[in-house]
DNA sequence: CCAGACTGAGAGAGCGTTTTCTCACCACAT
DNA sequence: ATGTGGTGAGAAAACGCTCTCTCAGTCTGG
């Protein structure tokens, strides 16, 4: 056995020895330099083969100074959405010979900027989802974590390229869908509390208010999972609302679910309107009106900001605004001429 | 500024600079190696924090000889099964301070051993998820993906242990289950050929027909998504069948929204049965009747084995059969007088 | 009062690469 | 025959850590 480092794997040393040559020029011949003698590259390569020699990254990594893995912090693996971001950004990410390191922080804001700093050292750039994290904590890692690409916040940091869906664009086409519909009192089924989000959500229900005096709209708390929308059909209820904004395609999905079980018809008695366009909203019963973000796509697109910044592309990286784009389905449909029960 | 290392980075000597030690010094200190003497740490943390030096992973990684990082190889980051495995994985391995590098073969069989060698290499051990690697070429790569936990195979090499769910028992039970409500004929909308999962559901349906000769099982070919089971409803009708055994959840719910456009009333008319208990199964209309499987406590057990494994744990870790729990719900219901239409 | 044990910190050798620097060697022109 | 230029490969220095040696210095016991 051709056993020599300490770690009992087959290292560039070994090659050398075997090929007789340095381990210097093994190093040129892995790498392609052609400033090598064809005769001792293909004794080298031999020797590589016969030895099944696979360079180590680590090493690799130390003397390049990069590690060809870029990182991506999420909330909650659980939630579909940043499945989907995940999906797209290692997908992209994959193409150009990067891998994606994962760190979740499971919800607990307060260990975000260790995590994501932990994270970001181990790689070349990250990807960060914090919703809750707060302004200030942000801009101030912000500028030791670049190469950083931001999803759904934007930062007062400079060079941090954001890729934000307007929330607030999208609830108002749902608002204004459902206006059309002859809906006049709506409800909104808020998300969690802090989340930058909901915010930009509850800015466009301002502006959609504004413009729309007549239409009465009642303000729910509520979450961001199927179980907040199915606990929030009594409020729901209450509120005497025939058009129901939900935070998300969960929420949305559970509160039919807890209509369902009330024997309120959707959309005969209550329209409900998710967001995001989650694979399964095509598939609920009935099918749900959302507003779609192109979500996987905005997975790749982080990496495509992140790239230019990790080869420092002059290019201005300015971010990306996504218009979410009505996904009119069978939950929603005309008010009801009597309230709803 | 501090600035010495050519990365621009602060580094260990820095440190020590300040500090007015050894780097051998910092490192102890930051180690917390005691036999330093408490003035000087306090010293070389005042220093460290004024910096706010961090450690570089990846020299670490070379000096010891672990990065910390588990690797997990998925055909398909798509799909809920292996999203909720991450899952499990990544919060398990987190709590013992890893993380988790994708490695996301995209379906292309052909690439995973490839895959798997280079996630490898950057990590300390490896989940496997290739259910259609061939047996050959998985028993030749395993033992150079060592340490290595498989998920849903099994391989003849040594000190590999598998996580297995006993999708044969899973499906037995469905079976029983539906013929306990009356169904004589029964049709499975099988999965990918050549899945191994697949090949494990044959068994167990081979074995449930030797024991139930009088029951009518028709072999039907499909998939592992919505689609395939959308699409499946011409040769389900066609089938004369009342309950039917699909591949997975995604695949009934396909199948029950096909069913569901044709006017067919599912479980009045047929029954139908999934598989995984993925988290939408609860939420379908009729909710789906299905054979649990604790997948992301399965994610969090390749964690535990893969930890033993890394540490060196003498124990033997023979790998665990999981055995689904048939969660019966409204998708099942008594078979028709008559036959379906 | 000095030999031996012990303590704590620095010097330096890895870890496995890449890359620069250096130099031997050959060919060619002078 | 000698100097010059170019080529190709080895020696060695990085990269940023950890950890073993080594050796001053102090403490203790005879």
């Amino acid at each position: 056995m051709a056993r020599k480092s300490a770690t009992g794997r087959i290292g560039i040393a070994d090659v050398a020895l075997k090929a007789g040559v340095s381990h210097a020029t093994v190093s040129r011949v892995m790498n392609g330099n052609f400033t090598v003698d064809p005769d001792i590259a293909a004794r080298v390569r031999a020797a590589a083969v016969e030895l099944k020699y696979q360079p180590n990254p680590v090493g690799r990594s130390l003397a390049l100074g990069k590690t060809d893995t870029i990182g991506i912090v999420v909330p909650d693996l659980a939630n579909p959405t940043f499945q989907a971001i995940l999906r797209g950004l290692s997908r992209a990410a994959a193409q150009d010979g990067y891998r994606v390191l994962i760190a979740d922080s499971f919800e607990v804001s307060s260990e975000e900027a260790i995590l994501a700093g932990e994270a970001r050292r181990r790689c070349d750039g990250l990807v960060l989802c914090a919703p809750r994290m707060g302004d200030a904590e942000l801009a101030e890692i912000a500028p030791s974590l670049h190469p950083l690409v931001l999803i759904n916040r934007t930062t007062a940091a400079p060079g941090v390229p954001s890729l934000v869906v307007d929330y607030g664009l999208g609830v108002q086409a749902l608002a204004e869908h459902l206006v059309e519909l002859g809906h006049t009192r709506l409800a909104f089924l808020a998300g969690p509390a802090g989340s930058a989000s909901n915010g930009l959500r509850l800015e466009g229900l301002a502006v959609f208010k504004a413009s729309h005096a007549h239409v009465d709209v009642t303000m729910l708390d509520g979450g961001s999972d199927f179980d907040t929308g199915h606990e929030a059909v009594d409020a729901v209820l209450a509120s005497g609302a025939t058009g129901i904004l939900a935070f998300n395609d969960l929420v949305a999905m559970g509160l039919m679910s807890g209509l369902h079980e009330r024997g309120v018809n959707v959309p005969a008695d209550i329209s409900v309107t998710g967001f995001d366009d989650i694979p399964f909203a095509r598939y609920t019963t009935p099918t749900l009106t959302t507003a779609a973000v192109p979500i996987a796509e905005l997975g790749a697109q982080a990496w495509h900001q992140l790239r230019a910044l990790i080869r420092q592309e002059g290019t201005e990286t300015p971010g990306v605004r996504y218009q979410p784009r009505l996904e009119i389905r069978s939950s929603s449909g005309s008010a009801p001429v009597s309230p709803a029960p």
